[in-house]
RNA sequence: CGGGGUGUAGCGCAGCUUGGUUAGCGCGCUUGACUGGGGGUCAAGAGGUCGGGGGUUCGAAUCCCCCCACCCCGACCA
């Protein structure tokens, strides 16, 4: 998303950089990754000597690695403090207590880290803050006068995830960035609303900086409505996430979330096929293997999910049946648009057996056979011509469905059955915001994620203060995230080429990276020093290599841990009067650059 | 949680089918020599509870049982 962002120098002589010296660190590279490393990011960041692995999805973070997250901190400090938010910081370590109010623990389920002390009291290492930050604000704050505020912390997180994967990218303790607003209103000055774009320009600035390519793309909404969410995603073929894009509006949004134009719906009135046929499929796990056995492929199949209706919707229906093509999606949250209901839930299998419903074989036809139940038909599935679909007892699924023939009078009944949109939108779907645009699929590691909570928490946990008007008001929130720890690992992801990391100067460990030939001669001691300490008063951040190795292995290495800019001091240069200046993104040999203008071409070069 | 796979030296692997000297190889590491601008050569070394426990057997890295760890696909994921 492009945003006006102010281009901000990478480095400055306000602030002195670093020297360090190869010999004095921890950088152990290696020719091999281990084998259980797939993703580029996490092979890159082993052998480059950043990370190393201690159990399923928790890592050493190594001096480099320490360094590169301490750069990308800085970036959203910087930023943070820019847009208003103020930084403080909060224990891991949560009474579970805390939790009484708001049941999250439940809603975290196994996800959640617990430990007994030795009192026998339980606790849990946070997963995230909500509850610990608006328990120090209620004992904080007590007037209206003393708000909004926006408060952060760059903090390690906690979530025991049933699959950590992919090194960095999805793990059990990682870092995060993760603020929190507090408002009396939503709309106007001080409002809810304000810090919400406040953040999100901050994000863009944020990601703009850290020289990553990323979508900013609307997410499941949050109580509120409307465009309450927003996912950072880095655009990366690897990424976990799909997100859609209308090329022409600009519009983008994750799987969940986004919507489609107008597709064309069928009339259901269009006659039978043949005759409804049944065919025995026992013990198949999908539709697919369901469609080879009947010899129908998955998109002339209807797949039939069952859901059910929370008893305080009080609806005419508890149960709602969705039905897509086979080769379809259903999205929930479509499926509560389109029947009008705020809270459903994937039907208890035992209980939606109880009902009478043939989980696994569930036919459109259990409308009627069913009480209490809506149909809604996708636009595509409610075509005519020839269905296979489930047979609505065990083990059988059958051809030659037909709506009108098998349905029938509850088709017109708009309070039993509805087409529309229900499923997740596909590349190729009409776009929701330009007419004759289409959608385009894209993959995407989410980075950030900012979101309007409204008043979620304040309710569960009973934070509210009085207003001017001496009104006692729920204080609304907003909550927003980063992950720090995986955007340096998106960072790789997207930076790196067959040698190993590229990195963006903002958050490369060092700038540059000077290579003695010789590490013992004194001459290029000398040189060495000199050119460094120049950078160092530029603010540039500089690394020696001064280990006794061959050229060979240093070359190597140098490429590895991808530094933007290689300084060479050998002989060959220095016959010349020059170093060997070298971009790791440059695929030559360098050019040779006299003493006297290297900082200036370093400095160029950073930040430019 | 379901499916698949892997555990042998710091890293990458062979050996296991068909049990049998002292468990091998490459990289890395140590020492020495030669070398010296893209992971160099030669020589000599160090380094192992064969993931753990139990069982079968005269004898187990190898066969059987249980457990653990890690990876991949899926489900899940404020």
């Amino acid at each position: 998303m492009t945003t006006g962002t102010t281009k901000k120098a990478v480095v400055s002589s306000v602030r002195s950089g670093v020297c360090h010296r190869w010999s004095k660190s921890l950088i152990p590279t290696t020719r091999e990754a281990p084998n259980d490393a797939e993703t580029p990011s996490h092979i890159l960041l082993h052998r480059a000597g950043y990370i190393r692995q201690v159990g399923a999805g928790i890592y050493d973070y190594l001096p480099l690695a320490h360094r590169v997250l301490n750069k990308v901190g800085d970036i959203v400090r910087e930023e943070m403090d820019a847009a208003g938010a103020t930084e403080l910081l909060m224990p891991a370590l949560e009474p579970f207590e805390l939790f009484e109010g708001t049941k999250r623990h439940e809603d975290y389920g196994a996800n959640l880290f617990r430990l007994e002390d030795r009192k026998g009291r339980l606790n849990a290492l946070a997963p995230t803050h909500e509850e610990v930050i608006t328990h120090l604000m209620m004992g904080s704050v007590s007037s209206y006068k003393q708000l909004p505020l926006n408060l952060y912390q760059v903090q390690t997180k906690f979530r025991d995830e049933a699959r950590p994967r992919a090194g960095l990218l999805r793990c059990r303790e990682f870092i995060m960035k993760d603020a929190y607003s507090f408002h009396m209103h939503v709309e106007g000055p001080g409002g809810l609303n304000e810090a919400y774009d406040a953040m999100y320009r901050a994000y863009t600035n944020i990601f703009t900086r850290c020289g990553l390519d990323f979508t900013a793309v609307e997410a499941e909404s949050g109580p509120i409505g409307g465009s309450a969410s927003h996912e950072f995603m880095v655009n990366c073929a690897s990424g976990e996430d799909t997100i859609l894009k209308c090329p022409v509006s600009g519009y983008a949004a994750n799987v969940e979330k986004c919507e489609t134009g107008e597709r064309p719906k069928g009339t259901l009135q269009e006659p039978p096929t043949g005759e409804w046929t049944e065919v025995h499929t026992p013990n198949l796990p999908g539709i697919t293997e369901v469609g080879k056995a009947m010899g129908v492929k998955p998109e002339r199949m209807l797949k039939t999910i069952v859901f059910s209706v929370d008893e305080g919707e009080g609806k005419s229906f508890k149960w709602i049946i969705a039905t897509v093509r086979g080769d379809h999606d259903v999205n929930e949250g479509k499926v509560k648009t389109l029947a009008g209901v705020k809270k459903i839930a994937m039907a208890d299998e035992k209980a939606a057996r109880a009902a009478g419903f043939a989980i696994g074989y569930v036919s459109p036809k259990c409308v009627n056979a069913v009480p209490g139940t809506l149909l809604l038909i996708d636009a595509d599935a409610s075509h005519g011509g020839f269905w296979a679909t489930g047979a609505d007892k065990a083990d059988y699924h059958a051809k030659h469905f037909n709506w009108r023939r098998d349905v029938g009078a509850a088709l017109d009944d708009s309070g039993r059955v509805k087409v529309g949109d229900v499923r997740n939108a596909l590349e190729g779907d009409p776009s929701p915001r330009a007419a004759g645009s289409k959608l385009v699929t894209g993959r995407g590691i989410e980075v950030g994620h900012i979101f309007k909570l409204g008043t979620k928490y304040s309710d569960a946990m009973g934070f509210a203060i009085l207003d001017a008007t001496q009104q006692k008001k729920s204080v609304i929130m907003g909550c927003y995230g980063i992950g720090v720890s995986r955007t340096m690992a998106a960072s790789v992801e997207q930076n790196n080429d067959a040698n190993g990391i590229c990195w963006p100067a903002p958050i490369a460990p060092y700038h540059v990276l000077i290579t003695l030939m010789k590490p013992e001669d004194p001459k290029q001691q000398e040189i060495a020093g000199k050119i460094s300490c120049e950078l160092v008063g530029k603010g540039i951040d500089v690394l020696i290599d001064d280990r006794d190795e061959r050229a060979g292995v240093k070359f190597k290495d140098a490429d590895l841990i991808g530094l933007p800019i290689r300084l060479t001091l050998g002989d060959k240069a220095l016959e010349q009067g020059g170093v060997e200046y070298k971009t790791r993104r440059d695929t030559g040999k360098g050019e040779v650059v006299p003493i006297a203008d290297v900082t200036a071409k370093c400095l160029a070069a950073i930040n430019g």
